[in-house]
DNA sequence: CAAAAGGTGAACTAAAAGAGAACATATAGA
DNA sequence: TCTATATGTTCTCTTTTAGTTCACCTTTTG
């Protein structure tokens, strides 16, 4: 599953974790692997977080976090309490042993076009979800309303993982606010100073706006259903 | 189920994985084989993906997993189980972790037209699910694989969860195993003394068989999806 | 025999890794 | 609030390692 150095700089966070409960900067890290450049550093945190081994707040410092370990180190390791109910304004340090843990997210209610997304805060709910499912940053649950997204198996009723953020790549699947009022689920598409929002129903038609009436208010990362 | 040359290699691997966590690249595969040439490890390593006994991430190097060993090693080399504190018994079904709101349930691997359900069980990997997403019973989990089921937006690389259970009402999706061998996931429909398994995708078309040669083994009753 | 599995070598493409520098962002203290 | 420092991010360039595909051959097996 790993690459040697992915597998050698997995060990070493996790040793400085479970050592001292802060996690390693990119240059201790270089050091580590004696690198002589924090680029390549770079890129083995996003192999590893590609690969679900570890999580990370973008733009923090010293804000890594595993996941879990290759297989070799099934949990020698004591099972650090797992969950993390609603606490993300800390920075994530916790060392795992071999098993994903879970956290509960918060459940902002529901969203569709038409609702504004203000409408939907804080009401006290919350999800728990695989932490192997959140994103890097704060994250929070909605709940889908409507059919606009059916072909991209986004159903009505579903509850979908956004991650907090105002960026996004094109292609991403995001909550944008539009005209400040506006809350809606779509495929984000940038075309010059305009932005694309396209559903992913052919009863529905791409909206285009100008960019600065589109606010990113977070990106999609997970999905759950249930059956009854 | 495996040739002896697939089981060689996947024995292999499974042994490099648990030994440094490292996967093998196709060189040092191709060696331990005693092969001259990578292009017959790829068509093994392509059997082995297709017999759902390992998975890979495409395009990148060694990152193999492997999802179950042969029957006749499954128990011999347990890598062992990941489930949290909570459940010591031997019991294989689903592991209460230290808050109620979460399960762990055993990852039966994946599921597609073709694949005997019997070489998914027993592979000791759990997936962590919020309890409100059980069902009754035991439940386990499995992987998708293909898009027969798209347009009830069961994608292909989601997580479902199967409550185990050889009833279902008509409509509902059940795991069917056909004339003993083939599992598939299918919307159930019973007419008269056959059962009618039914895709969502129009370029696939239904199956009726005799009542007796389709045995249910379970209804869905969650999903989960990650977005990268 | 025919089909399937296994084997070979080569050409090609892509990813991993190392380096260095410029740039962006957080945090704490002046 | 401003600023310095520590830290993280991106970019370009280069080298090495790894994976993919193809055409063709051999062995095994029903």
């Amino acid at each position: 599953m790993l690459t040697s150095k992915q597998h050698q700089l997995l060990l070493f966070i996790n040793q400085r974790l479970t050592d001292s409960g802060v996690s390693p900067s990119f240059d201790e890290m270089k050091d580590a692997l004696g690198l002589k450049s924090k680029s390549g550093v770079h890129r083995l945190i996003n192999a590893l977080e590609e690969r679900g081994f570890i999580r990370r707040m973008a733009n923090r410092a010293r804000a890594l976090e595993v996941l879990r370990l290759p297989d070799t180190q099934a949990s020698a390791e004591k099972p650090v309490s797992n969950v993390v109910s609603g606490n993300f304004g800390s920075k994530p340090t916790a060392a795992v042993s071999n098993n994903e843990s879970t956290v509960d997210i918060p459940l902002h209610g529901r969203i569709a076009a038409g609702t504004p997304i203000e409408a939907l805060e804080n009401q006290g709910s919350y999800v728990p979800i695989p932490s192997s499912m959140m994103g890097r940053g704060d994250c929070y649950a909605l709940e889908i309303s409507g059919d606009s997204m059916i072909e991209l198996g986004i159903l009505d009723g579903d509850t979908v993982v956004i991650e907090s953020g105002s960026t996004a790549r094109d292609g991403e699947v995001v909550v944008a606010l539009v005209k400040g009022e506006e809350a809606t689920l779509k495929t984000l598409q940038r075309k010059g100073h305009h932005i694309a929002l396209i559903p992913a129903n052919r009863d529905y038609e791409t909206q285009i706006f100008e960019a600065n009436n589109v606010q990113i208010q977070g990106r999609l990362v997970g999905l759950m259903r249930q059956y009854h």
